[in-house]
DNA sequence: GTTACTTTGGAAAGCGCTTTCAAAAGTAGC
DNA sequence: GCTACTTTTGAAAGCGCTTTCCAAAGTAAC
């Protein structure tokens, strides 16, 4: 059925890669100058006689020389390599991010060592060990779980910068983007359509994003003078089948809603489908909406009512942070804030 | 709304991570020993008396000190670093790839540096550039779009794996996992429950992937004895929105069917959203299949019946075959068969 | 106690760059 | 043409390891 088709040989790996073979004092032999002048030009970091300019760079053209970043990384003392620790990458949000801070660091000619870190501490820990084990010249976390004491710890051996978490240390930058007015935002979008028993599908407990989500559901009903209700609140845990779960655990306890906002897109989704098994439609029985607005949302059925916040931009703030942090610069912040996607998953109760 | 915390102020970023100033020479001299023997004992490759491999150690732990890996390639010649060539990141699909190939090739000493090619052929090319320049050891393509001879020709540099892809040459290793049988099976099941009129949503046409899966449906067809009828077939390119755009392509021909197989589960997930827009009911008017069984398949309304294969089990094997190929072994090839998810988008016609 | 080996371990030479240091080449000014 | 600088360039010393080469120790056999 499947096949794996193989073909090699060779005896083993070659040392050096065929393209490495050409180093920089070939170039300097053979355009008559030392390996000094030769590294100079490469750096700009003298002045050189223009005419030593020209049959150096013919010289380095001629040879297809690429100068080893290894062998540079070791006399410079910079591995021009930084790490990025994600939670999973297996999920599209993640995968967004990353490949925004990709992109951004390439840019900067740093190349990036991902690891990820499972929600747990100790694999995250081992994590950090690794990345400083190879030398990386910093660190970005997205949504780190290690606790706020070791992170401090961490930024007297490399800069961090830090996504959906916050700390007050030196050669550090914290992106908390606060998930609080997105949850407001969201849960007052359904107080404004009429709804009073709104229920919460909340995240993972002990994750400060999720408990600002909480935070802005809670605020948004307190400003609309609707008291809060515990009953309409269950845990969920960020993911389809927790949300799933979640809501048939509602349904059970019988609880009275018009609408619910779920702490994440994927919650929401678990959720829609516990309540089309149940014979409730979305949003004629119940309206719903998510938060994170994954690319899949607006493809689902009904297309999904969502908080939205660009997680590429994110990323991208990561990286420049970063490289801000690495020169020695103070990163200037510069977040967009959240915006509701309004789509089908909600629909008015006012009469 | 949103915030970014910023705190910094170091002059500029170390030249040396303070975790690194220990070397092994510091490490030879608090042992009494020369740094060859260190090395010896950190790298095994000679026997050394006992009682000074004890003094080493200690003086390690002591020292805390850690092997500068930068050093230790530039020594050694080799970068232990192998490059991964992804299309794009943000889709669960290739994350779950990713995430392990970069467990495996960590287990095994490795760091992988990603990069995405966005399907697009340039690009690509200037990632393998990069890796090369970076001096990585191996390459890992995950479906690459440059063409067979190019592949072949980077052979000469750096072993190569490639899955969705097929070349034949030394130092290379294709994990081809055929979409046809799968694709068969899935128009099989179709078939099986008595569809007759069953139409196809391709993906990108230049993909040798997205024309097996064409083929399988075929095929089953010819297999089945049904007349394969163009008109049933219509162009996506393996998104949502292509999904979208070719089943409403679809329904404005006029074609008649009772059952679409869609090239892949995000192409089914648009599909499915036209339907439902026009009116039409998955699987009460429409059974549909997909191909790929993302994650959130099983949370769709309704949950999707689709191709299953282990992504995961591909991105294992293509580290494995990594480092086998790394170490001058054959890779042996074990990939699993695909397998059907039914759920609950597709039902019997028969009578 | 010698001779003849077999282990161990140190000195030193790289790996391919960068960077200091000082000499060589230019430039001015007299 | 000579002195006094300023600019350009090469020699050489690292960066922190690995590894070759050879001497020192240890072991056996006589």
């Amino acid at each position: 059925m499947a096949t794996g088709r193989k073909s090699t040989g060779s005896k083993a790996a070659a040392p050096v890669a065929p393209v490495g073979v050409v180093t920089l004092e070939m170039v300097a032999e053979e355009a008559g100058v030392s390996p000094s002048t030769v590294s100079r030009i490469l750096n700009g970091t003298a002045k050189v006689r223009e005419s030593k300019v020209r049959a150096v760079r013919a010289a380095i053209s001629k040879l297809q020389f690429q100068p080893n970043p290894v062998a540079r990384s070791l006399a410079r003392g910079r591995s021009m390599s930084v790490g990025v620790i994600i939670q999973t990458i297996d999920s599209p949000f993640y995968g967004e991010a990353l490949a925004a801070i990709e992109k951004g660091l390439f840019r900067a000619g740093y190349s990036v060592l991902f690891l990820s870190g499972h929600w747990r501490e100790d694999d995250e820990r081992r994590c950090v060990e690794h990345l400083l084990a190879r030398r990386v010249e910093g660190i970005i976390l997205v949504t780190s779980c290690l606790p706020d004491a070791e992170l401090v710890r961490l930024t007297r051996t490399v800069p961090i910068v830090l996504t959906g978490r916050s700390i007050e240390a030196e050669r550090s930058y914290s992106m908390d983007a606060d998930s609080t007015p997105g949850a407001r935002l969201a849960t007052e979008y359904l107080i404004g359509q009429g709804h009073r028993k709104i229920a919460f599908i909340a995240g993972p407990a002990n994750h400060p994003d999720s408990q600002q989500r909480f935070n802005g559901y809670k605020a948004a009903l307190a400003n609309a003078k609707i008291p809060f209700a515990a009953k309409l609140v269950v845990p969920g845990d960020y993911s389809d089948a927790g949300g799933h779960l979640a809501m048939n655990r509602l349904l059970d306890a019988k609880a009275e809603f018009t609408a619910v906002f779920a702490a994440n897109d994927q919650t929401a989704y678990g959720a829609m489908l516990a309540l089309h098994r149940r014979g409730l439609r979305v949003p004629q029985d119940v309206s719903i909406v998510g938060f994170d607005d994954l690319p899949t949302s607006s493809y689902i059925i009904p297309p999904l009512t969502t908080v939205h916040r660009s997680i590429h931009e994110v990323g991208e703030a990561a990286a420049e942070a970063m490289i801000d942090l690495l020169d020695g610069r103070v990163p200037v912040s510069k977040l967009s804030t959240a915006t509701l996607a309004i789509r089908e998953s909600t629909r008015s109760v006012r009469h």
